[in-house]
DNA sequence: CGGAATCCATTATGATACTG
DNA sequence: CAGTATCATAATGGATTCCG
């Protein structure tokens, strides 16, 4: 534990692994950007903003972001009913942490590209 | 492109999907982690201290990082046959970065556990 | 030894339709 | 409107076996 901090990643109940594994599901990271941009929003308008989510996977991401406590879902009791999100403190923290990961893959993008067409090369033309 | 650097996360070819797809994967997050420890490892070295991991998405991950250029992947025309890997610049300035996430990670877990209990408190119990 | 090939199980993803 | 239910399919993950 003295190198880089990251620890017991091979831990099943590894505190990365669980932040690690919603980083890596696309659209929790793009709500965590869309709710970024447009303070709070209703379901419709977040599937709209989000090309292409059916409602099916928009629900399970948006379940367990509540979950974790990243994003705050308000219920209103109308009719026609009326639920909007937004970010929670923890939720912009977390989207801060990624946008760290974003910077270094926008600075680095070129080096990977060129990476890949070399290898590319080698195998295959 | 003013608040937060990250850019068009949902265009394809968004260099951020592409390490952020990366990091979200569980086994490469681990070789990363396990050549930063060890330098210099060999295929089944590498396998034996990645608990679990079969020769086959062992290979996967591998690929794939030395496609990005993460990982070099060094062959010795001898018999048996050896193989090492280690991490090029590349992979190194990456394991940076994610260890950023991951400390945000181990400084915010209580937090999401808290939320987690309340979550499933509300909703089961 | 370092993988490639094969096969199977599980899961993730998505389209579609329907309901409180 | 805000989802849920159902079904179909695709993509992974993994066990196992075999080969240069």
């Amino acid at each position: 534990m003295k190198t880089i901090r990251v620890g017991n990643i091979f831990d099943q109940n590894c505190p990365a692994r669980t932040v690690l594994d919603r980083v890596g599901d696309k659209w929790s990271v793009m709500v965590l950007i869309v709710l970024a941009e447009q303070k709070r929003l209703r379901f419709t308008q977040l599937k709209d903003h989000i090309n292409g989510v059916t409602p099916k996977v928009l629900t399970q991401s948006l379940r367990a972001m509540e979950r974790d406590g990243l994003i705050n879902r308000h219920i209103y009791a109308e009719v026609p009913p009326r639920v909007e999100y937004d970010l929670t403190k923890l939720g912009k923290s977390l989207l801060k942490a990624v946008s760290t990961l974003a910077s270094w893959s926008e600075d680095n993008v070129s080096e990977i590209m060129k990476a890949r067409a070399k290898y590319d090369r080698g195998s295959a033309g």
